[in-house]
DNA sequence: CGACATTTTGAGTCAGCTCAATCAGTGTGG
DNA sequence: CCACACTGATTGAGCTGACTCAAAATGTCG
């Protein structure tokens, strides 16, 4: 795999929400990439710090959190191949939150400056990452809606939901099955919930014949259902097609 | 009251985040706007439409907010005078939440015709959006993690404290006295709350002496221990100064 | 003075939490 | 191949923060 295939992953992204012309598609390819690999359970970019580089999910999965007081974990979004999860650096400096690994994971870093440059020179590229943005704050709404007036089932229903779609538009799902590399207590954590309740749920769901889940491995069983129990609606992710 | 009266508010909010120069000043000052009012506790913006034009509250109090099956409302965001909740139509055209007033309400509308022009001439404007729509972003994780992982007299400490602080960014407050022009339900529609157990809360704020809360009127007592409480650290807000 | 909206209170219930084991899967070293 | 260590999943037994229901008190405004 070159730097070209690694930047395909951020196009097909890019292309799941925007339509590029070739000259941007290009331009997006020409980006300097240097890469790095982190382990599980390690903070990419932590809160507090100030950062000169967007970094580019190109393995593994990443997460944005926030550590509370109590000690307490919020989740607030998961990255996958193609995510730029801090596109926002590089208009808000100081970060707000942390950027961690939750399995082992290949990160691409492209210097602001570089970014800086091309969205200056294409209005297009610029409102793609802005549009990219958009939808981000999107997703955390509808996070926040789950979080605050779903009950933890319906929560778990459209919390997969919302993965395996997101998985499917960038081709590492066939909307049935998918790689779910979570722990319970990471789950817990991206919901609002205790691990024990997080896995009571879960093994309600499969006692439902909604979906399969051993080990690392989603199945979904009933799509509809596990759509009706979340109340899922996948507008909010504004895909295209 | 003339139009460019209005759209100094808008300046106002502007700049309390980013820096423009004269030029761009005037251009936004420019801008087309059209004036509605609306009495309180209707829709400006309803989920599913497709919006050809921004709205921008100038005066009253506007919320972003989501229904879910059972009835029970979120509210995501509060809009005070100076903003513009629905800056992402420009990029998302269909409505994936609704945008309604928590008050009577005067809001100006620009077509999105005028605003894209602007932001295609200038850069640095549309950086200025583009910022704008991060730190709503920003206030969206902050509170998905209150309403996640906080105890309900700690997420009333934080969502009185960036209540004031937005206020006074904007100069509707001192700091420590300001209108706050919401029903107890509907505080509890903003944190994930039922209304009786946020009026119990609210009730035990006043009793520990951290504000006084009378009618639509909030003064913030103890504002040190009111920020403990809610574990409230505005850098999330990235207010200039 | 009504009529209506909002706040407050009390009582009882329950979803989701904590604590504390136990079980299962995986990897390691001998 | 087995014993041990470790991580993650599961279970059971309370506990409690937040909810619902229902009613009373208070405020607001034409």
């Amino acid at each position: 795999m070159n730097k070209s295939d690694y930047l395909a992953a951020f196009l097909r992204k890019l292309e799941s929400i925007t339509e590029l012309s070739a000259p941007e598609r290009q331009a997006l390819l020409d980006l300097p990439v240097s890469l790095k690999r982190f382990e599980a359970n390690v903070d990419i970019v932590s809160e507090g710090e100030i950062t000169l580089q967007c970094c580019l999910v190109l393995e593994g999965l990443v997460c944005r959190y926030k550590l509370v007081n109590s000690g307490e974990r919020q989740i607030m979004s998961l990255h996958i191949p193609g995510d730029v999860p801090d596109l926002h650096s590089l208009h808000i400096e100081k970060m707000d939150h942390s950027l961690g690994t939750l399995t082992p994971a290949l990160v691409g870093f492209i210097p602001h400056e570089a970014v800086r440059r091309m969205t200056r020179s294409s209005y297009k590229v610029s409102e793609a990452f802005w549009r990219e943005a958009l939808i981000d704050a999107a997703i955390f709404r509808e996070w926040m809606v789950g979080i605050g007036r779903r009950s933890a089932p319906s929560r778990l229903a459209h919390f997969l939901c919302e993965f395996v779609t997101k998985m499917e538009a960038v081709g590492l799902s066939n909307g049935v099955i998918c790689e779910l590399p979570m722990t319970q207590t990471e789950i817990g954590d991206a919901l609002g919930l205790s691990t024990v309740h997080t896995n009571k749920k879960l093994r309600e769901l499969r006692a439902a014949r909604l979906i399969e889940l051993r080990g690392r491995r989603l199945k979904v069983l009933d799509w509809n259902g596990l759509c009706e129990l979340g109340e899922f609606d996948p507008t909010y992710l504004h895909l295209r097609k």
